[in-house]
DNA sequence: TTGGAATGTCAACAACACTGACATATGCTG
DNA sequence: CAGCATATGTCAGTGTTGTTGACATTCCAA
């Protein structure tokens, strides 16, 4: 293993780039540029009293606004106990707004305050400023490479989530 | 903002790809194939002991064998005294092996033990073989700007830690 | 010999995740 | 209505990973 050679036996020219030596190369790339990309949220963030947790949830809740709590979960993927402790600081510190749902009076929808969409832009933009530079070095053909990539590298699941965002949002 | 239209006011056919919307989708790509990336690792590691700093250590490790304690920690930007923490365990485990240098003997140069080396194989054929599927679907065009993209996010040190370990590499 | 570099260690702390248990309000169903 | 399920919130405890700050040791080099 690990051995530079591609770990198919056949050595065609669509399957070079299945080296194993290639893979971890790519999966170091993976772990630099996931610290490139939280970087610039991270510092801002490090100003105030809120960290990478607060940032995700502003995030969708900006992304969906006036979603449950539940579905908040699902797609961050961490025990309510967790988002809970995030969401009461953003809560308190009036970046969050929790509105009990009309139809269903046990779901708490969420929404972001002026203050919290103003957070979200000064992140946002940040992040996205780093974003719009790769793309703009790495080219329009690469981008649509890059997305392919990623979307093939979610879970199931994560997928899903990910699609359903995509279509309430554009 | 976030109004589905270019960032910058020219609508040039190879700018269209730079919506902040198109951005928007892009982080969140970002962050849910990165659970991905690390999903089967974390699973593996759960069970024992270990965590993600571990793999870490060890991945990078096995990557430049002999590396110093200063190197190494250089890779990983994390302060020594984190870095130190997980070392120790390894090394009290028998995975991780420290030798003292023999030009500078101030240096330890640390290397896998076999049990090391067992566990980073398990650890990254996780990992390679995700990235292998992810990269299978998407298509060897794709895989290409998908390292493009990566690599234009980094950080410029780290993109110069990533060439390092590239060049010695492969 | 003195200063600095590389390393290791101790202590305290914070962010963020987890589990488990329990409370409350609400909705649904028999 | 009674009983169960759902959605949410909260308390307590724990673990991993990161941080600062302080200090010791070892060794190289001027």
């Amino acid at each position: 293993m690990d051995d530079g050679r591609p770990s198919s036996g056949h050595v065609g020219e669509n399957l070079l780039f299945l080296t194993d030596e290639q893979l971890r190369q790519a999966i170091e790339a993976m772990f630099f540029a996931y610290r490139g990309f939280t970087a610039d949220p991270d510092r801002i963030l490090s100003d105030m009293a809120y960290g990478r947790a607060h940032h995700r949830a502003i995030h969708f809740i900006n992304r969906a606004p006036g979603t449950t709590v539940n579905n908040l979960l699902s797609i961050l993927g961490v025990t309510k106990q967790s988002l809970n402790r995030v969401l009461r600081t953003l809560i308190e510190d009036g970046l969050v707004e929790s509105r009990v749902g009309k139809a269903d009076k046990r779901e708490r929808h969420l929404f972001l305050t002026e203050d919290g969409q103003a957070l979200e832009q000064k992140l946002s933009d940040a992040q996205r400023a780093r974003m719009r530079m790769a793309f703009r070095e790495a080219g329009p053909e690469a981008v649509s490479g890059f997305r392919k990539v990623l979307e093939a590298m979610m879970d199931r699941e994560m997928h899903y989530a990910y699609n359903r965002l995509r279509d309430t949002g554009s």
